[in-house]
DNA sequence: TGCAATGTAAAACGATCGTTTTACATTGCG
DNA sequence: CGCAATGTAAAACGATCGTTTTACATTGCA
């Protein structure tokens, strides 16, 4: 594992638990075993480590919910709290932090949520066999809705989104 | 207007505008027209002042969201979206900034969230003429959902859960 | 062999953080 | 009148912020 990966896989982490903010360089540093010289040649500065763990996570992301189905959008979901816990999205959060001042990361959040919502759109063209756009805007907010309150009701908000996506489904094949 | 409340309003608005970490005290005594002295006088501390705006949010919200059907739920949310800005939960935003480790912020959050799951529960109650749990978690996740994608998709994202929140209470009733 | 790259450890930079203190002005009420 | 409360302005507190610099060790390759 490289200096680089293993940076951005340290400040992901502090990021997420304690903050963007609240997580000073030094802890950064310390968590990723390297010096405060080697941590600004690779990243630069913090809003670009920032921005640089932002892309990472979308890979990560959207590798996971390549899937077919809406049930299985949702399958990921519950897979990825279970695995990565649920703090909320921090795209938005790394957005909400920033008062969106910082360009390099209010970019990375609309190419990710763009992204996102372009692969929910074929996700219910798959499923359903035709575009749904209205169909596809719901269900992005059920998975946002999701991610949202598992931080305060865990899985089950998860569970209660997919039920919801079905019914919905349901209907639209109707 | 007296100190405290003028205090309370101005902590508010930079701290859902800039985020709360990054909004320091000289800001807040600038914003509020008093010295950095009267500010402890009346807040304690930064955090005890964040628990107080929480706690004047979660007023202001509940009030807002005395409704008697889900329809009006996300109507109430319409308004509340167009007159105070979307950016976001500031409850889980001020939780997520503090990584939970702030007992009076975290106390205040899990407060709001637990009434607005209750209110919700008894809208649907209303609505619908009788209690429905799993109904009333899916218009959670719903509500929930249109406020974080407000934040990039604006009122469509409302419209979006209202009319899917329409759907689920139809079938719901059949 | 020797240079260029890449790393560490640690000090230092000015700025800003949340908070307290000092010194003084105004006001309301017995 | 006189005291207690409440306010302001401004300096100071030590700590920590993001970032740069100095000095030195290690490594890979021509």
């Amino acid at each position: 594992m490289n200096v680089t990966s293993k940076l951005t896989a340290a400040a992901e982490r502090l990021f997420d638990r304690h903050g963007y903010m609240a997580t000073g360089m030094d802890r950064l540093t310390e968590a990723a075993g390297i010096s405060s010289r080697t941590l600004y040649k690779h990243a630069g500065s913090k809003a670009a480590l920032m921005a640089r763990v932002l892309t990472e996570r979308d890979r990560r992301f959207m590798a996971r919910i390549d899937v077919r189905t809406i049930d299985a959008l949702f399958a990921a979901l519950e897979d990825w709290v279970r695995v990565e816990g649920c703090r909320g999205c921090l795209f938005l959060r790394s957005r909400a932090e920033t008062g969106g001042d910082t360009p390099e990361i209010a970019e990375a959040v609309a190419l990710h949520k763009d992204a996102f919502h372009e692969r929910v759109g074929e996700v219910v063209a798959m499923d359903l066999g035709r575009e749904d756009p209205a169909l596809a805007a719901q269900v992005v907010v059920l998975f946002e809705g999701a991610t949202h309150a598992a931080v305060y009701r865990g899985a089950d908000a998860v569970s209660a989104a997919r039920a919801a996506a079905a019914v919905l489904l349901e209907r639209a094949r109707a």
